[in-house]
RNA sequence: GUGAAUGUAGUUUAAUGGAAAAAUGUGCGGUUGUGGUCCGCAAGACGAGGGUUCGAUUCCCUCCUUUCACCCCA
């Protein structure tokens, strides 16, 4: 019997899984804190909903796929944004929502890349584009709290197509060249100009290393502007790349990506879009990806209560010490194995319960840092 | 998916064409109420399947895992 994961899949427990579950509360407490509400949508839909119209669409080609016993052709989400197609639904706008939960890739591997991992994923629908920044400062927000330095990157799809547009590279062209774009951190630039060169686009390299005189004097360069103007409203900067480009086609207007130092891979991605002829912004990001950099505390005030030959009496101080909100374990047997038990659980205080505790009716909790005993309170 | 590298106890690392070693972790014990020290005992591995061979963990083949690159992406 084969037991161990599938490619691409695995398991979290002891340390990192303490990380994950804390790193989710900050991220639930910080998108609450911004007024979006939760929401949760299916892993499994039909497999045509999962690819919408993006048909074109590389990211969608990764779905999972698969059938169920009335042979409906379904598939494993591969990102919660089209499911937003049926939450917005009835929504008085902006409808502000935030998911976070498992999705899945049917795509290569590597250290940072899995096929199932957690995505957090915020988005405002009818949003007006100053809730960009919004968006962004929720993010932001959060990597801060997760003590990372982010570099949010930004630029605007419909800029570089008035960038193309204006150099002439033709329709059939374009597609392409936002992908070689798109490499400009990864490759030489010599070899880049080559690729570019092929789709008879050799100077957009120049252009976009130009800076403000060249942008300006396209309409969508405003957009950027202003987004950076009410990020730093918010307290943050935003850096303007032109070569970020983002795979998902649905992106219409503006698009974001965030890095760090320390990982090579995205942190997070989004952008604004469509939806039905509604304007929409969100931006996701991988809970693997971030917890890799994410420092966290996650130490926690926690007891062990020692029952020797005492538990009814343990059981009761228990749900005394529950009662109030401490995080309690009850341990049977010797205090020496008891005392290995915390240590080895990282559980901080002690208390035994024997004989002399009860007749006493005294309970003294160890502190299992300092080694110190003292009064319990409850 | 393609190409390259990889695969030994839970983990980290040895050795070998001829009965697989250690550290650490785990379980039990050290005569029964105080820990991260120490001592003893125990359980625990050659990724899977084929082939070559008297004999394969070691050589060969296939598959799988992991890592890196391409593609794309959180």
């Amino acid at each position: 019997m084969k037991t161990e994961p599938v490619k691409g899949f695995r398991d979290y427990s002891g340390e990192e899984a303490k990380k994950r579950a804390e790193m989710q509360k900050i991220i639930v407490e910080t998108f609450e804190k911004y007024g979006f509400e939760p929401a949760e949508t299916p892993v499994i839909e039909y497999e045509e909903f999962v690819r919408g119209d993006n048909k074109n669409d590389e990211a969608v080609s990764d779905i999972f796929s698969l059938k169920d016993k009335g042979k409906r052709e379904l598939a494993l989400r591969y990102e919660f944004t089209f499911q937003l197609k049926r939450l917005m639904q009835n929504k008085k706008l902006p409808y502000k929502r935030y998911e976070i939960g498992p999705v899945f890739r049917d795509e290569p591997v590597g250290s940072a890349r899995f096929r199932q991992f957690i995505q957090c994923d915020v988005d405002v629908v009818g949003a007006e584009p100053r809730q960009e920044a919004e968006v962004l400062s929720a993010i932001n927000d959060i990597f801060q709290q997760v003590k990372l330095n982010p570099i949010i990157l930004v630029n605007n799809r419909q800029l570089l197509n008035e960038i193309l547009e204006s150099e002439k590279v033709k329709t059939e062209n374009r597609e392409q060249v936002l992908r070689e774009i798109d490499k400009y951190d990864k490759i030489s630039e010599k070899e880049l100009k080559e690729n570019l060169k092929k789709l008879g686009a050799e100077k957009i390299i120049d252009l976009l290393k130009k800076g403000e005189s060249y942008f300006s004097k396209f309409e969508s360069y405003k957009k950027i502007i202003s987004l950076m103007d009410y990020c730093r409203s918010y307290g943050f900067e935003v850096k303007f790349s032109p070569t970020i480009v983002r795979g998902l086609s649905y992106y219409d207007g503006n698009v974001f990506e965030i890095k760090s130092k320390g990982i090579k891979e995205t942190l997070a991605g989004g952008g604004s879009y469509t939806f039905d002829g509604t304007p929409c912004t969100g931006i996701s990001f991988g809970l693997e990806r971030l917890s890799i950099l994410a420092e966290v505390n996650t130490k926690k005030e926690s007891y062990l209560v020692i029952s020797i030959n005492q538990d009814r009496e343990a059981i009761k101080l228990s749900q005394k010490l529950r009662k109030n909100n401490a995080a309690v374990s009850l341990f049977y047997g010797k205090p020496s194995k008891a005392l290995e038990y915390a240590n080895a659980y990282s559980i901080n205080k002690v208390v035994f319960v024997g004989e002399k505790e009860v007749k006493n009716k005294k309970f003294t909790v160890k502190d299992m840092d300092s080694g110190k005993e003292s009064a319990l309170k409850i």
